[in-house]
DNA sequence: AGTACCTGCATTTTT
DNA sequence: TGCAGGTACT
């Protein structure tokens, strides 16, 4: 398989003819406003090229430029080339800002998408080279884990000890890495109580019965073809005559022989990515691939992005400080033209409740435009936390206080096919003239009313300047399309009506009426008759989603509220605050960042640490590197001494990242806590809520070692040396320790999020409510008010 | 079939 | 602590 190591240098490129130099000698506005790099990495065409782009350094400019740049000097035409991203949303990005440069000829570059979006295609050319029909389906995780529990159940092993998603997790690693069953070394093969390719294989006969694959497949049975079959892949090697990849670093074995296999003619490969943010390793991405470019692909040249255009030099420096700590990198130099801006914060706290509370008003301070600068909305702010369990203090402290925000990259339930059908029940009844709702289920189940009957009841509904479900009702009457057509359109017209009414009476339970819609529409019916192995899963998930319609008064909040929901995952218009993993921020930027949590054990993260050693640690810290240079303006570091982890209070010890941070580029603020030089009482009563927090402090008192610890100490130093001020801290606190107590127990109060509840406890400003809907909360006492003052 | 209790477990996530 | 998945009961 390395007949390309065994290859000479490239020859020198094949000369240009006139013609073509003649283009390229025309002025190219896509060149104008690139800097000296990026002009190079755009300019050299021939032969493999690593474009190693540090963060925000201007990558997609480059890369859309290169596209341009090919696409202007016919160098390429649109179809023949390769441009590969990892996520749609990458891929969708790119396509536009191609578009941008070069108006409609992007509807000529079908070979631009994800990995996973280009080998579908491919594979369902050539499907029956492996088994398959061209028309199989694509199984999710969920069905995935289903079919494996099957198999582990029918070799009779305890699928407890042995559980499917851990089978599951064992066949995506070797898919990752390009291993058929056969191919499983020895050593691996015997995991997962010996059977595990005896599984593996027995889930990949089972999947071709079912003519479906799973993710992993769509890489794998592409190389697998491509090796196999040499004249296939001799026809894509000729035809593909410049690939482009874009975050190389997060590519894995399978893509990587993909990649190598295709560029293997032209050697026209440009791959973009950096190292240092190579964060995806757990799932099977190999570092190696980006800092081996240059072995793999001999004659490669390297071009190294380093301008970056996003952060201050203290963040850029912060961020470089602690990188340098990793062994393995090719190594790059971020600078910048910007004036120096403000240093990296660092703060620690008592706990993570005075952690979240903190960062609370401190977004209210950027938001007011407090110490000079101007106000900054939410929706330019972040907090950037390592795992999705730390969301949730924060998300408590934001709606106490009233705190717009959003999470990033939540659960995708309502992504989902059988979900986006049913909803689309749901909003054609609410509202009669969702055109993109009628259109997904006007025949969803089938019901034979294909293509043309949709442009039948298109025309009569424009014709008439009346809604789609109208205009079906025109056709039917008017005797239009075939009488089958005709009847089954009549049935689901006098089935919207049915529905509507009993929404407007207002009698049903919406629930009553979601399960009638679903069931009288022959959707669920759709399903239960559906043999493939993801129907059960579908059902399932229908039902989950009627479940969730409980928690609403009628079908119109519903909608509203998932819309929003969908919303959050593109853009937003009310101005909110961003909480995401650090995975997740991968390519953002905000002019706000805060990375809270930075003890060890969480971040780094211990399991990470145990299961992988000093690789572990280092890709912890190109993590770190990650949430540093997401900030443009502010960035903010903090810990807490103490925490609670899964009930239990853990106290921790800063993270040794924090001491990799270079001096010069940090400002150690003092954390409320250690107000006035020490701790102990006189803090406690005064940073809290006005309630003598004494009981508390005894019992986080036997925890304290984390303050003998290096770090700790060392940033006492450093603030006492400094002698950083308190107001700013100080002035915020102030404000929500006005406890004066307007409610008593047993009250009927509303919050604006949790609704009406009654107060069964009060502590100081804190209130215990037991809310109707969303059960026993505790919520800051301004932020309720007594149902008698609701006006209405 | 549906619910109520219990137990075990607990990064990071895209396709 | 909180949830998800499984069992056992109705």
């Amino acid at each position: 398989m390395s007949n390309w190591e065994e290859s000479d240098a490239f020859e020198a490129a094949a000369a240009v003819p006139l013609s073509q130099r003649a283009m390229a000698a025309r002025p190219a506005p896509y060149l104008d406003g690139l800097n000296p790099a990026q002009r190079d990495a755009v300019e050299t065409l021939d032969g493999p090229v690593l474009m190693l782009a540090g963060a925000g350094t201007g990558k997609t400019k480059a890369l859309t430029a290169r596209i341009a740049y090919l696409m202007h000097t016919g160098r390429a035409q649109p179809n023949q080339i390769l441009a590969v991203t990892f996520t749609n949303k990458a891929a969708r990005e790119m396509k536009n800002r191609v578009g941008g440069l070069l108006g409609e000829m992007v509807e000529g570059m079908p070979w631009l998408g994800t990995f996973h979006s280009l080998c579908v295609k491919l594979l369902r050319r050539h499907a029956e080279l492996v088994g398959l029909k061209s028309n199989f389906t694509i199984l999710d995780t969920d069905d995935q884990i289903r079919l494996l529990k099957q198999l582990i159940q029918a070799e009779h092993i305890d699928d407890k000890r042995w559980p499917a998603r851990m089978l599951a997790g064992l066949i995506d690693g070797w898919k990752n890495r390009a291993l058929t069953p056969d191919k499983v070394p020895g050593a691996e093969a015997g995991a997962f109580n010996n059977k595990g390719s005896d599984l593996y294989e027995a889930y990949q006969n089972r999947l071709k019965v079912l003519n479906a694959c799973d993710f992993g497949d769509l890489l794998l049975h592409m190389v697998v073809i491509f090796q196999k079959y040499p004249d296939v892949l001799a026809k894509y090697q000729h035809w593909f005559r410049y690939i482009l990849v874009d975050e190389y670093q997060d590519t894995n074995v399978a893509q990587y022989l993909w990649l190598r296999l295709l560029a293997a003619e032209h050697k026209n490969i440009c791959c973009v990515g950096d190292d240092d943010q190579s964060i995806y390793g757990w799932r099977g991405a190999e570092v190696g691939n980006i800092l081996r470019f240059e072995k793999d692909f001999p004659g490669a040249k390297t071009v190294r992005l380093e301008q970056n255009y996003r952060s201050t030099p203290h963040i850029l420096g912060a961020a470089s400080g602690v990188i340098k700590g990793n062994e393995n990198r090719l190594g790059k130099t971020l600078w910048t033209d910007q004036p120096e801006g403000e240093k990296v914060r660092l703060i620690g706290h008592w706990d993570g409740e005075e952690e979240a509370r903190w960062i609370g008003e401190e977004i209210e301070n950027f938001q007011r435009g407090t110490r000079g600068h101007d106000p900054i909305s939410p929706e330019r702010m972040a907090i950037l936390v390592r795992a999705s369990h730390q969301m949730r203090a924060f998300e408590d402290r934001f709606l106490t206080i009233g705190l717009p925000y959003r999470v990033i990259g939540g659960p995708r339930f309502y992504e989902r096919m059988e979900i986006r059908d049913a909803m689309a029940y749901f909003r054609v009844a609410v509202s009669p003239d969702d055109a993109l709702a009628f259109e997904r289920i006007v025949n969803t189940p089938k019901r034979g009313i294909g293509d043309k009957a949709q442009q039948t009841i298109q025309m009569a509904a424009r014709e008439n300047g009346v809604s789609l479900l109208e205009g079906a009702r025109i056709v039917v009457s008017q005797g239009g399309l075939s009488a089958k057509a005709r009847a089954a359109l009549r049935e689901l017209a006098e089935g919207f009506d049915r529905w509507s009414a009993l929404i407007r009476e207002d009698k049903t339970s919406h629930i009553e009426i979601a399960e009638q819609m679903l069931e009288e529409s022959g959707y669920t019916d759709h399903w239960r008759n559906d043999k493939t192995p993801e129907a059960p899963g579908r059902l399932e998930n229908l039902k989950e989603l009627v479940k969730a319609l409980e928690e609403f008064e009628n079908l119109q909040g519903f909608l509203e509220h998932v819309s929003l929901i969908m919303e959050n995952e593109q853009e937003d218009d009310v101005e909110k605050v961003s909480i995401m993993t650090l995975h997740a921020a991968k390519g953002l930027e905000f002019p706000v960042v805060f990375l809270p949590g930075w003890e060890d054990g969480l971040f780094p993260s211990q399991r990470s640490m145990d299961e992988t050693g000093l690789k572990g640690v280092e890709e912890e810290r190109r993590l770190a590197y990650v949430g540093i240079t997401r900030a443009e303006a502010f960035c903010t570091i903090s810990f807490a001494a103490n925490r609670r982890v899964f009930g239990q209070w853990q106290s921790s010890l800063p993270s040794r990242f924090i001491d990799e941070l270079p001096e010069q580029h940090v400002d150690v603020l003092t954390p409320p806590g250690l107000y006035g030089g020490g701790f102990g009482a006189a803090a406690s009563s005064q940073t809290f809520d006005g309630v003598s927090k004494g009981s508390d402090l005894m019992e986080k008192a036997g925890r304290a070692d984390a303050y003998n610890s290096p770090g700790w100490k060392r940033m006492q130093a450093r603030s006492a040396q400094r002698g950083t001020s308190q107001p700013r801290e100080a002035k915020g606190l102030v404000i929500d320790s006005k406890a004066i107590p307007l409610h008593n127990l047993g009250d009927r109060v509303f919050h604006q999020k949790f609704g009406y509840g009654a107060v069964t406890g009060i502590e100081g400003d804190k209130l215990e409510v037991a809310f109707e809907k969303a059960g026993v909360k505790k919520v800051v006492a301004s932020f309720v008010t007594s149902a008698d003052d609701i006006p209405f």
